[in-house]
RNA sequence: GGACUGGUAGUUCAGUUUGGUUAGAAUGCCGGCCUGUCACGCCGGAGGUCGCGGGUUCGAGUCCCGUCCAGUCCGCCA
């Protein structure tokens, strides 16, 4: 036996039993006389003591032997201490050890298995067994646990069935990049890893199902960020006989009952905000509505007075910034700077200041008078001691740059707490989106989106006009997950592919088996996929998804500890009858 | 595909702007001392291909060119 008890339990209604604890040796504290051990494991620290004066010679020879992360079994009588600590919870209480077996021992580690390890990002990576022994990493994946366990017990209680789906699909052009799998016993044919599980999960709906939900990994050969990872997890949904109020109640029940369960936070039923508006009052799909700033266009109060760069613009917006008038010159000029980096591609910021004494000192005050700024403070409903900034240009442009300034001076007046949490559905989005590259209509969601009924008569008129049923869920400006009412109509669906650019045969081609099954009675249905990982750091705290996986890939889609992707063996090639070769790449 | 930041002791970093004696600090590690530590303390010691390659120079961690690696972001991610 190992153990009586873990090495988060014992308190000081143990004490004089004896016990046995097993654990590694976190930091030995050496004071000739007296040796204190911290042993760890995943319930916490309790501390060892030997004392010379009445320790076996033995047992002393065997504790001076001990390094960090040695493995150990302790045998001995719990004890008071003579000095407590408060900090944590087995404080009260030591071991005094009278046997000591070490199970294993143990390498120096490359970085201190700390709260605050002094390691950086790489060596913790490739070390990701012993960067997972920490604890704010082991509290990470016990977050994730217990957010796993409150959706399954939500939806559960809902009435849905977790069916899984398989991982070994076919490839299709849409979207986003797929990996491959070759297949040995089909020659020169290749699986696809799922996006998602889009079309099985509407097949089920076909299916009679009803209610469907799956946490399922999902990948996408893409270029990764702090918020993306090339196989991640989704809380996959579905639901037949649905209407968008439907889920978006569902759902918002789901996301309340994490919160609550998780977080304690109560939250006020969440706005539906249309994607129109969200751009024109955030200039963002996803805002965060933590904190006000929002947008004030300036079009009729900016233009006309002859300063040309205004006058050009197809939109003059601006911010307000609360209590920020007396920023300095180099305050500004680092505003400048931020806007005029090339993520976020301003030409130059302009900014009014309202003093507190009612006047207005801009950096356009040679082609404005006084009566000019005070009508655009009006615009933009500022107060004495506020600041504007104001940016100008292309509509979708200006509103992204103006986006990332608003989050910026957010961050900076400390209005994003990662304790609040206000969640919203962004609505209505826009059905199709041009892209002037390939000259063609793609699917914003992805082509099983149902068009607003209303607006079915715009798809061959005006395509880029149609709003979908599709939605987003938001919270504090991170798009946690998104669905749509699909398509359950084969004709629909063969309209949809042809404004897609989809001929006939290359629509039956990929998507030929679910427009079959549209044959065969498909209910109405509809549902949302939420990202699981992107979920879980939210309620962390924090913005990148790594730390909230056991074992993430780094930004170049590597898996450092175990180095892969890597060559595969002639044999396996062999297997498969495939021949690698590079191509060159083409200037 | 692109922009930016970084790479110096086991680790985290300073030193690079303005080239110049033996490349420093903290921490970790090793040895010694210490009877109430818990980031223990004190004394001593070991530890370096300054990412890699080339160039400029009497002389390069420092300047130039190339390259690799890591990170953040843009593009991309229905």
């Amino acid at each position: 036996m190992f153990r009586t008890h873990t090495c988060g339990e014992l308190r000081s209604d143990h004490i004089n039993t004896e016990v046995k604890l097993s654990g590694w040796v976190q930091r030995i504290r050496d004071k000739g006389a007296l040796v204190w051990i911290d042993l760890r494991d995943r319930y916490g620290i309790t501390q060892l003591l030997f004392k010379e004066e009445d320790t076996p010679a033995e047992l002393l020879e065997k504790v001076r032997k001990l390094g960090r992360e040695f493995v150990i079994t302790a045998t001995g009588t719990v004890i008071e201490r003579e000095s407590k600590n408060p900090n944590i919870p087995t404080g009260e209480i030591e071991i005094k050890v009278t046997q000591l077996d070490i199970l294993n021992t143990s390498e120096v580690p490359p970085f201190t298995i700390e709260d605050n390890t002094d390691g950086g990002e790489e060596l913790r990576m490739k070390y990701r067994y012993l960067d997972l022994r920490r604890t704010p990493l082991r509290k990470n994946l016990e977050l994730r646990h217990r957010i796993a366990i409150a959706v399954r017990n939500y939806l559960d209680q809902q009435g849905f069935f977790e069916i899984e789906t398989p991982y070994l699909i076919k490839s299709t052009p849409e979207g986003a990049r797929d990996f491959v799998v070759p297949s040995r016993m089909n020659e020169g044919e290749f699986y696809a890893l799922p996006q998602s599980p889009q079309t099985f999960k509407q097949l089920l709906m076909i299916a009679g199902y009803d209610k469907y939900y799956q946490l399922v990994k999902c990948f996408r050969d893409e270029d990764l960020r702090a918020d993306r990872q090339p196989e991640f997890t989704q809380i996959d949904c579905e639901m037949a006989f649905v209407e968008q109020d439907d889920v978006l109640s569902t759902f918002e029940g789901m996301t309340k009952h994490l919160l609550k369960n998780i977080r304690n936070a109560e939250v006020d039923d969440f706005q539906r905000m249309p994607y129109d508006e969200a751009m024109k009052r955030f200039g963002s799909d996803k805002p965060d509505i933590r904190f006000g700033m929002e947008f004030a266009e300036l079009n009729d109060v900016a233009k006309g007075k002859g300063f040309n760069v205004f006058d050009s613009a197809e939109l003059v917006v601006g911010i307000c910034v609360p209590g920020c008038a007396e920023y300095s010159r180099k305050q500004l000029d680092e505003l400048t700077d931020f806007v005029k980096k090339p993520q976020v591609g301003a030409k130059g910021l302009v900014y009014v200041k309202c003093n507190t004494d009612g006047s207005f000192k801009s950096s356009v005050d040679k082609f404005y008078s006084q009566d000019d700024l005070k009508a655009w403070s009006e615009a933009a409903s500022a107060d004495a001691g506020d600041l504007l900034l104001v940016l100008s240009g292309e509509t979708d442009a200006v509103r992204k740059q103006l986006c990332e300034l608003r989050l910026e001076m957010g961050k900076r007046l400390g209005m994003r707490d990662t304790n609040v949490f206000k969640p919203l559905w962004v609505v209505d989005f826009p059905l199709l989106e041009w892209d002037e590259e390939t000259k063609r209509f793609y699917a914003m969601h992805h082509p099983f989106t149902s068009p607003k009924q209303e607006d079915i008569e715009l798809l061959e008129s005006d395509p880029g006009k149609v709003r979908a049923n599709a939605y987003d869920l938001v919270i504090n400006g991170v798009e946690i997950g998104g669905g749509s009412i699909r398509i359950h109509n084969k004709e629909l669906q063969k309209k949809m592919f042809s404004v897609l650019g989809f001929t006939d045969e290359e629509a039956q081609a990929q998507f030929g088996f679910l427009m079959n099954a549209f044959e065969y009675g498909a209910p109405p249905h509809g549902g949302i996929a939420l990202g699981f990982d992107r979920l879980v750091a939210l309620f962390g705290g924090q913005d990148s998804i790594r730390d909230f996986i056991a074992f993430p890939k780094n930004n170049a889609g590597r898996d450092m500890m175990i180095d892969s992707p890597s060559p595969i063996a002639d044999d396996q090639l062999e297997e498969l009858n495939l021949k690698v070769e590079i191509r060159k790449k083409e200037d």
